[in-house]
Order: structure tokens, then sequence, then C-alpha cells
DNA sequence: GCGTTCGATGTTTGCGTAAACATCGGCTGC
DNA sequence: GCAGCCGATGTTTACGCAAACATCGAACGC
């Protein structure tokens, strides 16, 4: 419902078809701008207005949508040649498309894409497989993905599985073969994506987000790892012996990876990780492990998975008086857009889920257009947004005297 | 989704229905399930091991999907018989049938949906035209409408308008028209719709959400004037002299519709609307507007049209040592997941998004079917969700004796 | 001047499906 | 015992598009 972001100087998004550097005007029909042509006013059924054949098509009570026989007629010229222009290829004299062009407006025509799609063997689709849309991260991505797939002339179908386990997931991958789209982009934990028993349709591409899986796949994924570190260096860097960490659920490879890498960055920097917390990403969850976490006086410094839990740490830590930043730090994941605005604004690990569903988009058309396995991962940096959630832990704790 | 069918004793499924109650496997070819049909392990281009004539059909370098008629090859009959059985008709002798099946099995053949879609005219697809996902009504809007889209044997398309401009939006109804979709649902500020303009597919169904455009379009939305009623009611019962209104954007239908029924609401009980103030939707802009509000001292009572703008004005309270709920009472409008975690948690008004998305499905499948214009608004109701944010006024300014 | 080439256009064909129509037994009714 | 009917199945056709191939005339080379 609510929004509008009106950032100007978005790129000119084209639209599906004809995108790239198509010689042809992507909407030669003009309908689009022009509008108004005789095909949403007409009452219904009456042919085309030509003097040629009349051809008996009456077909339900509707009016039928012109064909590209209908606007070759009109045009005197071959189908063949009304598929020409429409396609902007070359060798299609100058007049002779202006014609075309002036035929397809009067009858406002529309290639039809079923029976493109058909010729041609591709949708021009990319199907878009998510378990939820609950969480921050996978709609961000979603919306990149939809924006840059726009952008490349392909449309976006949701899959949505309503519940995560392999034999959903199996299913969802069984009734895309029948779907039409040319590749998929999985956002989900990635253990559900079991290569041995997911029948993967011959020529559907997929490349996976949130996983680790690239070794039988094409990944995408934030640097869980980088951020991370970035995160937990940050509070040591303020002084903090160490840091706590709230964990996103068990079945979670973004979760799996951010855990270890905490636990490395502490280990690398000889300190010892404390005892695991673990929530669901949820805010309440973060509320109940600040309870928690608000008991135990040597912790400073927290490491939420995700800002939602981390806004339930606040919670949490304000209700059992302890201050933050000034008792304790803490730094969340995801960098949503409220987190300014949590009390305090919250320091955080800025994603870039544009980044992400883009260069997902990029990796799958690739490998559709050269048709190379390709696995492996790519990881899109993150930032560290250092806000009021964070500063040095209490001096009876300090390590240094920061 | 549609696909082969096989319950016996069915009646010729007209589409669509299939779904739901269906005593039959949903997948009878059991590529889903069973896994490792010949067609995801053969090598290529070798033809279905049958008998009989061998057809000379390579293409390209890959192995061909199988059709029907190589079912009806494989299965000794006529490809129409294939038909039958795949759509679960009647007068398939139940024989017959089974050899079928298990040759739709073997081969792993699915139907094809652009054949499908150019045969029936339809594409079993509806397409989702909205603006932004960065709010959680319309992502959860649009979840529900891909869940319940699914259900009805149907997927869903994101149409993404990157900046809203009757242009732009007009473009994407344009292009509509070439895309695979039979109906359309429009998530988005409607004064963007402008019927005059707007070229509508002449076979395509629209369903809008979060509009007043009903005179127009089909409407389905949320309760605004009955949601800010009740906000307003829960405070003024509370005892507040009046309510505060911080309004969302001016562009937005939604926005203006609940400062409508605030106003209406307060006048109806004899108060004075206060002076408006006015945010975007976002936390941030709720922040500005706090530190105006927190200058006020008669102000103790304040509606913010969503949750991230109360987000905001919670922050800017704290920060100017105003109290919620003893000093200042705020409630808010949608019920984020993360609004119960907030400090202090939040009374607000909860939004039935799933039940927008059902009933925006329903609808537009029942203006598919009927054919009717079917114009008006569909209204979900909505619900007082009390936490802890609001509260009797501070006693110096209570109209009633608290 | 005649064969060649090439640009512009037309014709044929088939993608996979399913409606419409055709066929072909056997069974019913009288 | 035969007309008639019905259930089961096959055959034809068309959906709209675009690749492949065909045609046709003009410009070109020698």
């Amino acid at each position: 419902m609510e929004t509008v972001d009106s950032a100007p100087g978005r790129g000119p998004v084209t639209g599906t078809a004809a995108a790239g550097e198509d010689p042809a005007d992507p909407d030669p029909t003009g309908v689009g701008s022009a509008g108004v042509g005789p095909v949403g006013t007409d009452p219904a059924g009456q042919e085309p207005a030509d003097g040629a054949a009349p051809s008996p098509r009456p077909r339900g009570g509707r009016r039928a949508r012109a064909s590209m026989a209908d606007v070759a007629r009109l045009a005197g010229v071959s189908s063949q040649t009304v598929s020409r222009v429409s396609n902007g290829y070359a060798g299609v004299n100058e007049e002779t498309r202006r014609q075309v062009l002036a035929a397809m407006q009067e009858l406002g025509y529309r290639p039809n894409s079923a029976a493109r799609a058909l010729k041609r063997g591709e949708f021009r689709t990319i199907g878009v497989i998510t378990f939820s849309l609950a969480t921050t991260g996978n709609v961000r991505t979603l919306e990149a993905i939809a924006t840059s797939a726009a952008h490349e002339g392909y449309a976006v179908t949701l899959l949505p599985v309503a519940i995560p386990t392999q034999d959903e997931v199996r299913g969802a991958f069984s009734r895309l073969e029948e779907l039409a789209v040319d590749a998929v982009i999985v956002i989900m934990e990635v253990h559900l994506l079991d290569a041995a028993t997911i029948q993967l349709p011959p020529h559907v591409q997929v490349v996976v987000v949130d996983s680790d899986a690239g070794e039988h796949y094409t990944v995408v994924d934030t640097d869980q790892a980088g951020g991370t570190r970035t995160a937990v260096r940050h509070l040591l860097g303020l002084g903090h012996r160490t840091v706590w960490h709230l964990a996103g659920p068990e079945g979670s490879f973004a979760a799996q990876r951010r855990t270890d890498a905490w636990r490395a960055a502490l280990t690398d920097a000889g300190r010892v990780p404390p005892e695991l917390v673990r929530g669901d990403w949820s805010a309440e969850s973060g509320y109940r492990a600040g309870l928690e976490l608000a008991a135990l006086d040597e912790c400073t410094a927290v490491f939420a998975a995700n800002d939602q839990m981390a806004l339930g740490l606040l919670r949490a830590f304000h209700e059992r008086g302890r201050r933050v930043p000034e008792d304790v730090s803490v730094i969340g994941f995801d960098d949503i857009p409220e987190a300014s605005s949590f009390l305090p604004p919250l320091t955080t690990v800025h994603q870039d889920f544009a980044e992400v569903g883009r260069r997902c988009v990029a990796a799958v058309l690739s490998k559709m257009r050269h048709d190379g396995p390709e696995r492996g991962t790519t990881l899109v940096p993150t930032r560290l947004v250092p806000r009021a959630s964070t500063a040095p832990p209490p001096a009876t704790q300090a390590r240094t005297g920061g």
C-alpha cells in the first residue's frame, strides 16, 4: 500500500520484448503511448476493415485480437513481412515497414506471446522459487530480480512453495517443467535443494541464492562471512573482550555462515567465542534472547544475525535496564530501512540486495546463453553502517582502556 | 498446477477448478517424485524406444522434450487420446488410460504450456503490477495473491513498474497485452490508473488494490476507514481530548482515506481535529514529524498512518523525553511483525493482507469466468491490537478523570 | 548481353495442443 | 434382425508465429 519512492534517474526500463540494441521500436504499434486504437473502443465481432477476404472467423462473442495475418492483409504484404517488422529484422524496405507499422497501429496488433513461445521454444520468463516473502532479504532480492529481468526483456513468474520440505520443493521443480519459464532462480535455504533427488527440467537453468551449494549449482549470495567479520572486528575494535552472537535458525545457510564466520573472527583475534544464542529471525525471538543475555553482566556486545532480532534485543535490554550502547553494544545485519529509527539507531551490516538480484539475473541469463554449467559462487560485498547502538564497553569490562 | 489429472469419474474438467479437492494424483507422470525418468538421465538425441516410426526429428544438439505425439506413439494410441487423458476428460477406457499414463511417465511427458496457451487462448497466469515491494503491505498482499493463485492453478507474473508515473503505468499496461497473462491485479496508488487514458487489453480483467476507483474497476482493499475509526475511538475512549494524525504521503489513496476517516471520527465525536502532520510512510519521516509533535504539550495522542512512521515517532518522543504511553499515546496501522517489539510495543490496527490477496484472486477469477464487469469495492475488515503504546492521557490533560 | 548476386518479399511448413468432426464396434429396443 | 445409439477412439484442422526455403526483379561484372 504505502510508499512512493520517486527516485529519479533510474535507468530506462524497457519493455519485455525488443529490449536491447534492437533497431526496431519496442512498441511499434504505438498503442502504448498514442493510446486508443480501435481495439479498445470498437464494439465487437467486426472484422478488420480491409477490402480483401472477409475470412470467416467469428469466434466467440468477443472481438478476436488482430493476428499477423490481419495486419498483413491490411498492409498488403505477407505475414512474414509483418513478422520481420515486428522483430526488427533488417531487409525490409523502409516504405513497406512504415505501411506495416501503420497497419499494426490501426489494428492494435500485439504479438501473441504463446505462439511466439511455441515457435521459438523460449518464454522469456524467469521463474523465482521462494519459500517466504516474510524476510526483507528475500523480498528485496526478488524485487531486484524482477527489475533486472524486466531490463533484459524477461518477465518473472513467482513460484511460491508453501512449506519448505524436500517434497514441496521437489514438487515445485517438477511443476516447473510445464510452467512457462526458461530459467529459475531459487531464493531459499538450500539444504532443501538436494541435487541428488531434485529432478531438474533438462533445459532450465538454475541459480540459487543463499546457499553453499556452489558445487552443484550456480550460487549468488551476499558475502556473509565478510560482513560478519566486519561486524565482529568493529566491536572488538571498540574494545570489547568478545562478542556474543544471536544466531538465525538452524536450518538456514545464511545463519550458519554468519555463525561460522563469527566464531572464526573471534578465534582469529584470539578471543573465546561465548555460548551461542539462537533465534528464528523474528524480533520476538530476539526479545526472548535479549532477556537471557541481559542477565549476563559480562555480555557487553552482541552481534545479531539480522536487524529484526536486533530490534528485539534492544527492547529486552531496555526493559532490563541495560543501556545500549553504554552497557551493551548491539550490531545487526541487513540494514533494513527502519534500522536507523530504532532506539538507538542500529549499527548494522548493509546488504546490497539489489546487486544480488542483478547478479542472479545476469548469471542465469549467461547460463542460458552460453549453455555452460558454470557452477560456483558469486559473493556480493557488504558494508558496515555505524550508527548509535555500538560503543566502547563500560570501563570495568574494557580490555583496553578505550 | 494443472496438469494431468487422472481422476476417474470426474466430469470433464474445465481447467481451473481442478486444483482443490481433486482425488487424482496431480503428478501422474511421477517425474516429480519417482524421479529419474529417462528424460533426465539419457544422453541426448535418441528417440523414444518404441518400435514404431523413428520419426526424423533430431532438433538441435539437445534432447527434445517428449510431446503428445511421442507419448501417443509409445502408448499405441492417437495423440487425441493422450490429450484426453492429460486433461482428465471422461470417455477414456480405464485400460487405455493406464497405458497412456505409463507412457507419459516413461517419457517424462509434460504438457507444453505455450502450445496449450496458444490453443486454449489462456495462459493460466495472473499478472501483478506493483510499483514497490518496499512496503509490508504490498509484499504481504503479493504473497497472498501468489499463494491463492497457485491454489487455483494459476501462476503469478510480476510486472514491476519502476517509476510510478502515468506514462510508466500506461506502458506497463500496454506491454501487458503481449505478456502472457489472463488477468491483472494492480497493487498501486490508483490515481495513476486513470481510466480514461489507460488502454486496457480487451480480454484482460483487472482488479485493483488500494484505490477508490470502484466506479471504474473492481477494487479490493482493507477497510481503511473502519480501521481508522477504531484507532481514533480507542484513543478517545482512553480519555484523550483529541488525536493528532501523522498522515501518509499526499499521493496515496490509502493515506487519504485514513486521513479522511480520522477527521470524520473526531468530528463525529465532537472533537476538533488538530492540524495534520505529513510523512511519507518511512520511519525517518515519522521521526521528523515526531520532533515537531514532541514540542506540542497538548499533543497526548497520535495516530500514525502506518507502523513504520509510528516507529519514528517513538524514537523522536524518546529523544525529547516525552514518555510513551505516559505522556503521549501512539497508535499505528498495519501491525507489522516487528510492532510488538517496538519500545514500547505498539498498539496498532491489524490489516489482514492475506485476506486481501485471497479476495483479489477470487475477484479476478470470477471476473474472468463470468465475464461481468462487476465494478465495486470489497473491503476487508481490520482489528485493533492493543499493546503498550497507548494509555490514558496525563492527568492535567485528561478530559475525564482517567 | 547474359549470368550472377543480392535485396526484398512471398510461400511453405511445423511448433504441441485440443476442438470439432469422423469412425467403428457392440448393445438396446422392438 | 435391424435401426439407432453410445462409448471409445482416430483424423483433421487451426491456434499465431517465424524459420527455411523460394521467387523475383534489378544492379553488377566481364
